[in-house]
Formats: structure tokens, C-alpha cells, sequence
DNA sequence: GTGAATCATGCACAATTACGCTAAAACGTG
DNA sequence: CACGTTTTAGCGTAATTGTGCATGATTCAC
């Protein structure tokens, strides 16, 4: 066998990843017959990518290991409750609202007091669910091809559904920011409904836990320029910060007051 | 057997979890191999995430906290959950199917089996939810505005979405069943969308529990004959079995020969 | 109560991993 | 071609992780 370029190995692995839904470093490294420390750091790689998930012993696909909702839901709750909190302060009442999937979201959806009256949108179950729940909210389900990492639907007729819509505020989720405050996700079709969601919406705010701001991830969705408002926790970096605040986006730290000076 | 990665071992409780309501931690230890002190920690670990809980000797599911939705999910569980094995044994692997909101269906999406491939459109959001964990199933999910009390999308957009497609089966749930095996629901535009899913279908199935025979709702969804197959519990009334397969409709009985989980 | 089963905790061992370092190869540039 | 820079791979070492076992403590069933 002849010897294989850096990306022809790691293309290999995510056949290999896709084919059999895990892979071992040490099988790996004795098929491609170099050191499982290269097959560890193209793991690495692939996972920081958004491309697998690493863990002890080898990767799994990206599907298998967190999907679940729940399980997203359940890390860094009460830091997204804060969040939460914060966020829907900035909610009209009686305004059209779009919910965008992700659990941070489904937080907001969960803490909205009793007597808000608002119409909500969503591409969440999970979001649509806890909306229900609240008696003044109507809620419009969008429909569609559901996207098991992102939790809820993407593709032609999502974006179709939201096409006759205009919303009030919308409520974009992200999957990491980067140094100039730009946000991107991991999933192709969930990059492009986010981007048209922020379209049809004259206000548009981010909520983001403080390790959004360590992640990247291949498709971008929107500029710093594009959003409004972004509430970050209260150990968020002050200097990444202004420089976001410079691009004309209103800051909005949780757990500090109600005030957004640093 | 291969040995699993510990994420993996995780998801396999989970879905046992899922799918029997319960596990014994001395069975997953012998069925994976490992030792129960590793079955315990990693029963510990997903209580700890919200993912179970824990019991003395093994696991239950979490759904004690949970929506609404849940609550009616809780009642007649276990009844539920036996129609639910006989109506998944209807579903003929990679075909198309459409659930129809309703607690008897959550029941059905749960209980699918992990290797079972298929295509499911749904209105119901935890219907979707619990879809979205099924590793072989593609969700489709119907939008529309949400019916709080039917737990599901209906109206224009709903039915909309539903008039490009073709189901092979559809599982229609009901609020009521009349003397003659008429179906009925309570929402008016509930019954709309129950009865527009059935023209979408060339085989209707519908799962109810005997309570069902007991109730009519006022707006009507369909005849004996406009539905193939019924699966209902043994204590089932006869007589009105009899009435009904007359009109040339399968009857399927659940729970004779099964007594498992207590 | 009493015995058996189950449990949490601490510890030990092996496998796996990250990190820093080095060397070789590839690349661009004048 | 010579040169510095960047990329890539391998190695040693220390740290981390997953697992099984021993030890009491706890819980359950009778």
C-alpha cells in the first residue's frame, strides 16, 4: 500500500468513521502504518472540525455520542437559565419571535413568565414543546427534514415555511464565534436557515456561553454587523467583547445588573 | 460482540431505557461484559446528567419532572407501551409513515427498535423528539400552528405540507370509538388533519386503548372502512371487535402471550 | 432483626492521551 | 541554488482516563 497524504487519511478515516460508526486510533494507525500519535492529532483535528467526536480509544461520528437534546440540555444548565433570564428581558410582549433550535433556546422558552403573550416560532420539538406549555404563547411549528445534531428542521421546505414570515426578534443559536464576533455552525442546512432567519427578522439577538467563544466551526452564518444584541455570561472575555461592541452590537452581560457598560 | 466505547456503552443503556422502561444493572453487566461496578458509574454518571434515574439495582427513565404531555404519557404506560410492541410489528422496514400526534404514538416512537430504517412524518413535536433518537429514522417534521391540546401542528400549513406526500402507513390516533368503529377526535381542525393524513395513505392504522370505546367527540374522522387495521387491548369489548371487523377492518389484540415488564 | 444483595469509596493497574521536542520533508522567495 | 519558514511525523515523558477489586456502609426482602 502506498503511502497516504495527510487529507487522503483523514477522508479514509471519515469513510471508515461513517462506515462502521467508530474507530479505534490503535487500528488505525497499524492500517495506515504511521504512529497512532498522527492518528491521534487527526482526530483531534477532525473533531475540532465538527467532523467527528473524540474519546477515549478512538471517535465516534458526530451523531452517536451527544445527540441527544437531553443530554446538550443538561450541561451548563443553570448558566443558560441566566441567560435566559437576561434574554427575555428584551422580548416585546405580543411580538412575533422566532425561536431557533438549540438548547440555550429551549431554556428561554422554558423561563418565559406565564402572562407573556407572544406568537413564537420554531424549528425546535424540543423548543414547541416547552412553548406550548406557556398559556399566552401561540406557536407555529416550521416543518421539514429534522436535523439530528442541530434538533430541528432544516432544508428546502423549513426555509420555504419561513419565507412568508417576518419576525419581530429572532433568536439565533451559534455554534462558535470567532475574534471579530462572527458566528458559524456546524451543519451546512442549519448555517443556511439561521442566515435566512436573521433575513426576515428586524432584530436579531444571540445568547452564547462563554465556551462559544473557544469553538469554530465550518460554516459561517453571520457577521457581527448582521445581529443586534449578544448576551454572553459574566466570565466572557472584555476585550473580545469591544471589539464585537464596535461593530455596532449592543453587549449584554448576564448576571451583572441589567447594564451593558463594561 | 465487540467491545463498546464507554459513549457508546452509555447510549446502548439509554436506549434500553428507552425501549424497556427499565434496566438492572447486574443484566448490563453481563451484557456488555464489563464489570457492574462500571455499569453503576455510568448509571451514576447519567443521573447525574439527567439522563436516568437512579434506582436499587439498576435504572429508570427520567420522565418524572416532564411536560404535560408526559403526564398523559404516564397514564396507561405500560398498556401503551403493549400496543405500541404489537403496532411497530405493522411497520414494514424503509417505508414511509406518518404520526399522527398522540400519546399512544410517542409510546410507538419510542419503542422502535434501533436497526428498524424508515421515513416518519410526524406533526406531534415529541413525536419528532423521540424520532430523532431512532438512529435509522429520517424525520420529517409537519409545521403548522400548534394545537396545545391535540399536542401537534394543524390547520392550513399543516395540511399543506401533508398534500405532497404519499404514506404507506399511517397511525391515526382517535379520541373516541363509536359503535360501528367510527372514529372521532375533539379538535375540529385535529379531525381535519386525521382525515386529510388518511387520503394521503394506502394503509391506515389505528392503535387505541379500551377507554377509547367509551368516549365520543363531536367532530367525526372516519368509518370502519376507511381504516385497515386496529390494535387494541384484550379487554377489549367482543361484540364490538366483531361489529367492526365486519366492515372489513384487522383486528390485532395485544398482550395475549406477553407478560414482561411488571 | 437478620442475611443477602447492592452500593459508594479508595486504590491500583494498564491503556490511552497531551505536550514538548527533534528531525525530515515541502514550500516559497529572491 | 541557498535560505528560512511551514508542515508533518515520530519519540519520550508525565498526566489523564477507564476499569476492576477490596472494603465497609447501606438497602432490601423476609
Amino acid at each position: 500500500m502506498t503511502e497516504l497524504m495527510l487529507p487522503e487519511r483523514q477522508n479514509r478515516i471519515r469513510q471508515r468513521l461513517a462506515q462502521d460508526g467508530r474507530v479505534l486510533a490503535a487500528a488505525l494507525a497499524l492500517e495506515f502504518s504511521v504512529s497512532e500519535d498522527t492518528i491521534r492529532r487527526d482526530l483531534r483535528e477532525m473533531a475540532a472540525a465538527g467532523l467527528c467526536e473524540r474519546v477515549y480509544g478512538g471517535a465516534l461520528p458526530v451523531g452517536l455520542a451527544n445527540t441527544s437534546l437531553r443530554q446538550r440540555m443538561s450541561v451548563a444548565m443553570e448558566r443558560k437559565r441566566a441567560l435566559a433570564e437576561v434574554a427575555i428581558r428584551q422580548i416585546v410582549p405580543r411580538s412575533v419571535v422566532f425561536f431557533d433550535a438549540g438548547s440555550t433556546h429551549l431554556a428561554i422558552a422554558e423561563a418565559l413568565p406565564d402572562d407573556l403573550a407572544l406568537t413564537a416560532v420554531t424549528n425546535a420539538p424540543a423548543i414547541a414543546m416547552a412553548l406550548a406549555e406557556k398559556p399566552a404563547v401561540d406557536t407555529i411549528l416550521i416543518g421539514g427534514l429534522v436535523d439530528r445534531v442541530a434538533g430541528g428542521a432544516v432544508g428546502a421546505r423549513a426555509i420555504e415555511a419561513l419565507s412568508g414570515m417576518r419576525f419581530d426578534l429572532c433568536l439565533i443559536g451559534t455554534c462558535g464565534i470567532d475574534g471579530e464576533g462572527g458566528l458559524s455552525a456546524f451543519g451546512y442546512e442549519d448555517a443556511a436557515l439561521k442566515q435566512f432567519a436573521i433575513t426576515r427578522s428586524s432584530r436579531v439577538l444571540v445568547a452564547a456561553t462563554t465556551e462559544k467563544f473557544s469553538v469554530s466551526a465550518p460554516y459561517a452564518v453571520a457577521s457581527a454587523a448582521q445581529y443586534h444584541c449578544l448576551v454572553v455570561e459574566e466570565d466572557a472575555d472584555p476585550v473580545r467583547l469591544q471589539i464585537i461592541r464596535k461593530e455596532g452590537c449592543e453587549i449584554i452581560v448576564a448576571g451583572r445588573g441589567a447594564a451593558s457598560a463594561a
